[in-house]
DNA sequence: TTAGATGCAAATAGTTTGCATTTGT
DNA sequence: ACAAATGCAAACTATTTGCATCTAA
């Protein structure tokens, strides 16, 4: 059973049809995706299971911290990343809004520091850098 | 004239009414508020501005990495955080939503590296850490 | 002077809720 | 057995858009 369903079982919820198949989708999604893929997805993967309910699993995940939504475009429409081993670590082009995903394990003594200092149980954490790539910089460029 | 300012101007965008208020409010805010705060807000300060307005200045803002979205309770409902100096840390809890914000600044060779190795021109970075406060941890101890 | 930005109000998305029914433990 | 979770559809909330007008450069 993966890691997340442990934790969903050992914080006392069930383990409904609803919520392993948001999951698994989540994670056949690579870990990364809008509410709206996800629920046409979901639907896909179980035409039974409603949009009520997909959310319902996304907010229970969040206070879990196996999913953190973040922004995408706009201010509208969601990304949910998924935080296996409790992290996440991404680049966005803000003019494009490609997604760069990247490893890192710098974080560990913070972590530490800050649950000491702030009197926190930390489960999780999720570092998002901006900036430009090399074709949105091109295009800028051209345009001036 | 602030720094965020000088970036618009710089970036080839007008120094217009709306959007300096919306700076204004948003750094009287203490660089921290939900959408809904800063549109009333902004409409304090000038009751001509629009809401349009203010969610076009949040967008622009957005790409010029002077603000960046963040989830605060549930799926809707943002909250814009300033990213002075172009970054950003905070806590959160998962359960309350309560924000502490820390200074920390251990990323200047990670963004290097990453710069270097994506080809990317970095504008800033946001890390969250989420966890469970002190309060609510022993409030879920008493309701087990 | 004039491209870019605005304000308005209507349209659109996206999310949440109430409640009867089903389901995991 | 029974509390917890679900599905549905309606209600809400938040954001975006089109367009005539205004304004910073």
């Amino acid at each position: 059973m993966s890691n997340a369903l442990q934790r969903l079982r050992d914080a006392g919820y069930k383990l409904t049809g609803a919520r392993t198949t948001v999951l698994r989708v989540l994670e056949d999604s690579g870990g990364h995706v809008t509410s709206a893929e996800l629920l046409e997805r979901v639907s896909t993967a179980d035409a039974n299971i409603g949009r009520a309910s997909v959310f319902r699993a996304l907010d229970l995940f969040t206070r879990l911290a196996i999913v953190r939504p973040t922004y995408g475009e706009g201010s509208a429409a969601p990304i949910y990343v998924l935080l296996p081993g409790g992290h996440h670590h991404h680049i966005v082009c803000t003019v494009c809004h490609r997604v760069i995903e990247f490893d890192d394990c710098r974080l560990g003594e913070l972590n530490r520091e800050l649950e000491a200092r702030y009197q926190m149980q930390m489960t999780g954490h999720l570092l998002e850098f901006y900036g430009v790539c090399a074709a949105c910089a091109r295009n800028v460029a051209q345009e001036a």
